[in-house]
RNA sequence: GGGCCUGUAGCUCAAUCGGUAGAGCAGCGGACUUUUAAUCCGGAGGUCGUGGGUUCGAUUCCCACCGGGCCCA
């Protein structure tokens, strides 16, 4: 055998787990073999997805035979051979039809090159629609190629695949045999074109930013290191896209987004993935006012493209994404399920005894500002199940945020909570160098007493702002757990396609 | 980082209070031209996650390790 297409002898050894297993030594020969005849087409000129037949063919009652011929592809599933009749399921990227293999029909040749098929295999089909006598939407095959052979055996047709660590780690096996799989692959991806189609409708520009970077900005966390060797510096992955966005209104483009990908090198949970996205977008002469009445819209028009309803149903409840949503102030919220209100007026011996009354592990450092959220985060969080924008978070917590205009403690900045977690971050950008220096250095100052998530001066950043940013609202907004909101996962594993996991070997 | 649970046939799962394991589906052989997880008959399929320890004997008990899940910090 000259030709290397067709000599698969040396490319597998009779110890190798397909050859000497004889769930797959059987297959492994069928493969060989049509290897050999050179019978797999490159191409297949496919006249109907599965749904499209279902659409067209509604109406067809129980028994009825046509003389329309359609050609249809997929993966053969699930076959139930009544000796000279076969019938079968054909799954595509559309759903599933049965296929009505009949030997007279499809003549006793190709009948039997039928029957040597095995599931999981990738077929096209030529064929006559029909329905079955118990109405089932049937193509009456007249010609079936074998497209692709599948060596391994498929997970159980019934229970599909369960183990949660092979759904993740062969995320294919999981899309071709789970249904609820393939439903939040596509929800996601008409989430984020959804999103996107939002930004496009109201002027903003979708723009793309470093994701490697000399140091990590914009965000409180650690970011993943590594190195560029041509230029021999050490460099980090993003934790966030901020200030290279704000950088664009300095420049004047005045309306810009970025769907993208940022890395924190955390734990992982069920929130929490090392790799995740965010939406972020800014807009300049607006406030985080604007930016409130922006997420309601926006939210509830792609709740809307997704479901066709703004409601969605969760473990909580069922939850309602048409706005105006509530809003309350980060002090307003705490002080709500507080016996004693607390405030930047409370002693801060006191306010520390409180903290730590409701089981915050307060560290020494925190001012009245971090003691406040800490106390929201521990008592109130979890309970915002309504879309609720909680607002005015203190300027401790809040180094790229302008402060409030009526109150010098705090900031012109709002969480929106829903189904007790966070979905969006958001403010009136802080545009004074001035203070954004201060802010910077009392970061780093932070960072230098221990606190390896406080951000560190920007000096670029710093200069891109002396030369002036114009007021301007910025948010943030996670789309992995916008998905999950949206398509009832509560784990973000389900709604990333590949997952990380630990290394296996 | 702490706690609990988990790993058995290709898949989904049982069982053994310590005596080397079963079912359904898939696969293999056979019957069957209207099934829908087809049905019926027959046979086949396992280093019980890995490595130690205790024991006459370990899949089971103990320890460590490698994966995974859940809860907590």
């Amino acid at each position: 055998m000259d030709d290397p297409a067709t000599d698969t002898s040396e490319q597998l050894s009779d110890a190798d787990d397909l050859s000497a297993h004889p769930l797959t030594a059987l297959r492994l020969d069928k493969h060989r073999a049509a290897l050999e005849a050179n019978s797999y087409p490159y191409r297949f000129e496919r006249t109907h997805l599965t749904g499209e037949l279902h659409d067209q063919f509604a109406a067809l009652e129980p028994g009825t035979e046509t003389t329309t011929v359609v050609r249809v592809a997929g993966r053969l599933f699930n076959v139930r051979s009544m000796g000279k009749l076969t019938f079968a399921v054909l799954q595509d990227v559309a759903g599933r039809v049965q296929l009505f293999v009949d030997r007279r029909t499809l003549g006793d040749e190709a009948f039997a090159k039928f029957a040597e098929l095995d599931l999981g295999d990738w077929i096209g089909v030529e064929g006559l629609v029909m329905t079955s006598k118990k109405g089932e939407l049937s193509v009456r095959a007249q010609s079936v190629e074998l497209l692709s052979k599948s060596l391994r055996p498929f997970p159980d047709k019934w229970h599909g695949l369960a183990d949660k660590e092979r759904r993740y780690r062969q995320r294919y096996l999981d899309l071709a045999t789970n249904e609820e799989a393939r439903r939040i692959a596509f929800a996601r991806a008409t989430v984020v074109r959804s999103l996107r189609d939002q930004f496009h409708q109201r002027g903003f520009v979708e723009v793309e930013t470093p994701m490697l970077q000399p140091e990590a900005g914009g965000a409180a966390a650690r970011p993943f290191e590594t190195h560029h060797n041509a230029l021999g510096v050490d460099m980090v992955l993003r934790i966030a896209t901020e200030l290279h966005l704000k950088r664009l209104i300095v420049g004047g483009m005045e309306r810009v987004f970025e769907i993208g990908r940022i890395f924190r090198n955390e734990g992982i949970d069920a929130t929490h993935s090392p790799e995740f996205t965010t939406l972020e977008a800014y807009q300049a002469f607006a406030d985080y006012n604007d930016l409130m009445v922006l997420m309601e819209e926006i939210l509830a028009a792609v709740a809307v493209d997704l479901n066709g309803v703004s409601t969605i149903e969760t473990a909580d409840g069922v939850v309602d994404l048409a706005g105006p949503y509530r809003r309350i102030s980060v002090i307003d919220a705490v002080n709500a399920v507080l016996d004693e209100p607390v405030g930047f007026g409370t002693d801060i011996a006191v306010l520390r005894a409180v903290a730590t009354e409701h089981g915050v592990d307060v560290q020494e450092v925190w001012g009245h500002g971090r003691l406040l959220y800490a106390l929201f985060e521990e008592l109130v969080e979890d309970t915002l199940i309504e879309p609720t924008f909680v607002i005015d978070h203190p300027v401790e917590i809040s180094p790229l945020t302008r402060i409030h205009r009526s109150d010098p403690n705090l900031t012109e900045r709002f969480e929106l909570y829903i189904g007790g977690a966070e979905m969006c971050d958001a403010f009136s950008e802080l545009i004074d160098p001035l203070d954004q220096r201060a802010r910077f250095t009392a970061q780093a100052e932070a960072r230098a007493a221990g606190d390896d998530e406080a951000q560190t001066v920007d000096e670029d950043f710093l200069t891109a702002l002396e030369y002036g940013m114009p007021p301007t609202g910025g948010l943030g907004l996670g789309i992995d757990r916008l998905v999950m909101l949206l398509t009832g996962q509560v784990t973000i594993r389900e709604v990333v396609l590949f997952p990380q996991m630990r290394p296996t070997e």
